[in-house]
DNA sequence: GATGAATGAGCTTTCATTCAT
DNA sequence: CATGAATGAAAGCTCATTCAT
């Protein structure tokens, strides 16, 4: 009856707690499918599998989501909304100074944070599971975006935007992603690389 | 009766005759492999339909083929050859002109060649199909030897070579490919992109 | 201060209170349960969804059944309680009124009225549940009630009454459940073949 | 080479004896599923169970059925071949004597006909099974066309044919199916409860 | 008592592989 | 060698029931 309990408003604590405890094992059954899908593979990812990593049983894995599918969608939902974070901070970086230089640096260091954060599941999500139409659609969209913001940020420098805009990105994705992610038979370090196709794309955006 | 039965079958060319068949089988095998991975993909591939498809028994298969793996070995070893191919044609019109233009020139033809034939099967092997190491060692193998005749053309012209090869490689083989194969969400022409790719390559190995 | 509280505590109402509401829990959960079956059938009927619809949480559900058979239990007594009840309103009134035709009309009316009263429950009690062996056996009693007490109706008029009653009974009940309950392909009207089986069954207690 | 052996023709000896084998095993599917069904009920029957009581794997019942459904579609169906068979008979015999009586009588003997043979197996696809739509439409349809048989041969002594042959079908099924099927409950023997339907119903054709 | 998250046996279906014919 | 019927492990998913809170 105390000044200090009653400010203090301890509203439904019940419900509370059991929403933590049904987030949690939501977060532990993802956190499971994600390190499934990353060490082992799309081939190794069953609902089993997912509910005895996570500790929990089958049942609970379909308590909260309806199948399989389902828990690919979010996980590569959240992976795509990394993605997006770093496009976006970039694109507020760039608004500042619209050079052509910081674009093409902007470009390939997010594109580095993209594929350097748990590059086994980015190979996984992008080369190994099975995507539907509308998750395809999905990454198709980021993809669109970061074109249209290069494109947006290059207007005022070169002539044919779109096109450089497609080149720069694709690159950039296409060439870290396997340095970074497949790191198979590259010859050379991933670091001298990306400083490598900085130059090259900063030479083309200045040059063409 | 018998010594006269016996003395006219002559044996060779029936073992040949035989052997013929069984090659016939093997190829018949693998073409049905083959186009459903192009058609359907990979998920639509076992061993029941290819069967049906080639007009032969599933204990046939395993006859000719171990398992199901050994059937994707093949043909991936035969995709590779292609490509190979493409590759020991380049390096003969290089050695011919060794010029660093040349080099770009032919490495984006010959990656445009590459995922020209038969982009759907191509699909299907690179991003479908799930290899196992033996077989994603033959695939580095092949890009190993591309980057290594590159950087060899490019030895004379540059500094830091294998870089400047791995890049390049990498470039033609990943945009190409992305343009030609993926097909997806690409804002401008895969015509126009090949050409804005051999000319920042050009630029990239000329200047730097 | 125990003593205190303890008087002030009238014991009776709060255990009344309590009784109340879970009677008022059974009675929502039973009604749940009796929407879904004849809604939905036997096949939408489980144990969440009882639950669910009844506004309560499974863990009460098993509160106040033991299982899911136990609900069924209770919504099929209920439903052969109307029964009966149309039943003692028959055997009183042929009491007063022991004619064949009596008994034919009562009989024929009672029935309509046991198939028109929820038919779809009714339909799915009787031919969706899977029954077990004692409320199959409370049904079969039920109806020997049925066929004891219009064979005792009967007796002063027909030989053989038993015979009679029990064809009496089964035509009845089977012919107005088709009509009112199957309604499946039945080229005439329900109340035609209600008044034609009324004829029928008249004709042959007064004739044979 | 005689003449003898020439002249029986032992043709595809080989596909006839698979043929045989492929006949046997969907047979004992059929015939483990049917025992099944009318054993336990339509609850017991699983398709692990089918196979392990026919003496197969899983794997071969799926070899011959899509799925669980289509194994009950042609249990349906052969019931109901054998129901039709009975319906031409009568048919026949009808039109050589298209009496009201006889009409009475071989419908009453078809249904006992009908539901004397297997009547567990009866039982099950008739009140445990649950039928789809189009399981349900050719059950209706064998109904519906045994009325408009019995209709036609009642034309020409009846008025309002229709009806009548309604309520005789239905009494007759209805009636036979509780007597010799459901076997509960019933306080007189089959046999005389058959005759005594058969007099209702003849009195019933001949009177009203 | 009330809650609803968690359980797990059990069901349907697929498909790489084997083996009797 | 060819055949294709047969196999059975394994995967996705459901739902009656339990039990920690």
């Amino acid at each position: 009856m105390t000044n200090a309990t009653t400010k203090k408003r301890p509203r439904k604590p019940v419900r509370t707690a059991k929403q933590r405890r049904s987030k949690e094992t939501v977060e532990v059954i993802l956190e499971s499918a994600t390190r499934i899908l990353s060490d082992h593979g799309w081939a190794a990812l069953n609902t089993n599998a997912i509910a005895k990593r996570a500790g929990v049983s089958v049942g609970s894995v379909y308590e909260y989501f309806p199948n399989k599918h389902a828990i690919i969608d979010i996980i590569l939902d959240r992976h795509l909304a990394q993605g997006e974070a770093l496009i976006n901070h970039g694109a507020s970086v760039i608004s500042d100074n619209p050079s052509a230089e910081a674009v093409v640096q902007i470009l390939v260091a997010g594109f580095v944070g993209i594929h350097s954060d748990d590059p086994k599941l980015h190979r996984a999500l992008s080369s190994d599971v099975p995507l539907n139409g509308a998750q395809q659609n999905r990454v198709d969209a980021v993809r669109a975006k970061i074109i249209n913001l290069t494109s947006a940020a290059l207007s005022t420098h070169v002539k044919d935007p779109k096109t450089k805009a497609t080149l720069l990105v694709d690159a950039a994705d296409a060439l870290t992603h396997r340095w970074l992610v497949d790191e198979v038979g590259v010859p050379v370090s991933a670091e001298v690389l990306s400083n490598e196709l900085e130059n090259m794309l900063r030479l083309y955006v200045l040059t063409a």
